[in-house]
DNA sequence: GTGAGAAGCTTTATGCTTGAAGGATCGGCG
DNA sequence: CGCCGATCCTTCAAGCATAAAGCTTCTCAC
């Protein structure tokens, strides 16, 4: 019989691999993405704020303690100048109070004010709801086989960084 | 015997269900992000070029013909406004062309140029070594399996959001 | 003590991103 | 024809993010 329709290319098995590996990658930048705009979305719309801000909250929430500007960086994972930048619309809401350390005047601590724990609560509440949501049409086995390849995935990218 | 340490918080099913589906978010997210700044300071490095520029230039090559910025729009999936300013970076260095569609004076659309096509695949090839590198402690099962659930994860998003 | 280098933060320039408002063009209905 | 809503793109203001340069303060070896 001829061969009617043109050959596939010829694909190493390295070609496949690669292959196979850009599609995880854009699969898995497409869900953190998507995630992510909606959680972004949702914060506005019901709080007007932004997830960055909250996550920054966040941390100070979790520590229950006052963190400098360099713990936040760490913690957040962004640059320091971005830390910055966000500290002082923090603090101009009256929702983080800034703090020079006696013992380090080069260095600054931060923690929640009353207002900011207030409303942090109230967000945080409503954010653990909307994640449990999104992924609800996941067993849990299936979140907890996810989570798990997740944990090497990120593993086998940290090695390589 | 004495009841020595606090008991721990009562939690429902719903707590527990919850933190578990935060736990994966966090990972989730962290790994994207991980991933995508690598990218980004490799790309920029080797090529002096940015993540959202080369994905526009991606879009322009698998589509193999001239898009308009509302399709590129969609298929980014990022707003009008934001893809005009990409537009104009990478026309101002020559990488894209832009052109008046004739049917309708409204609408724009950009190919390609040589020097644009020349570099894309030099930086395709080098981004597809990346990822295959990045992921590369993943056995192809595990990564099989990650792609899969990920799949569902982002169907399960999709529908509620 | 003091001087060099490190540490902590801020500033600046540049770029990405959004949401909202606005301008041009098109299509269709009366 | 003429208008009205829809479509497509751009502009604008605000915020997030980085890298690089710069400032102040601290530490430590001498």
């Amino acid at each position: 019989m001829d061969q009617i329709v043109a050959p596939p290319p010829p694909r190493s098995e390295k070609d496949r691999e690669e292959t196979e590996a850009l599609r995880l990658w854009l699969r898995l930048f497409a869900t953190a993405n998507t995630v992510e705009g909606e959680l972004s979305r949702r914060l506005r719309q019901d709080f007007g704020m932004t997830l960055p801000r909250f996550d920054l909250m966040a941390q100070l929430a979790k520590a229950d303690d006052a963190l400098t500007l360099g713990d936040l960086s760490r913690r957040l994972m962004v640059t320091n100048g971005n830390v910055t930048g966000l500290v002082d619309r923090l603090a101009d809401d009256g929702l983080i109070e800034r703090r020079v350390r006696q013992t380090d005047r080069r260095s600054a601590t931060v923690r929640l004010t009353d207002k900011g724990k207030t409303l942090f609560d109230a967000m945080a509440n409503a954010h653990r709801g909307w994640i449990s949501d999104l992924f609800g049409g996941l067993s849990a086995e299936a979140q907890a086989e996810l989570s798990a390849r997740l944990r090497e995935a990120r593993t086998s990218v940290m090695e390589r960084t």
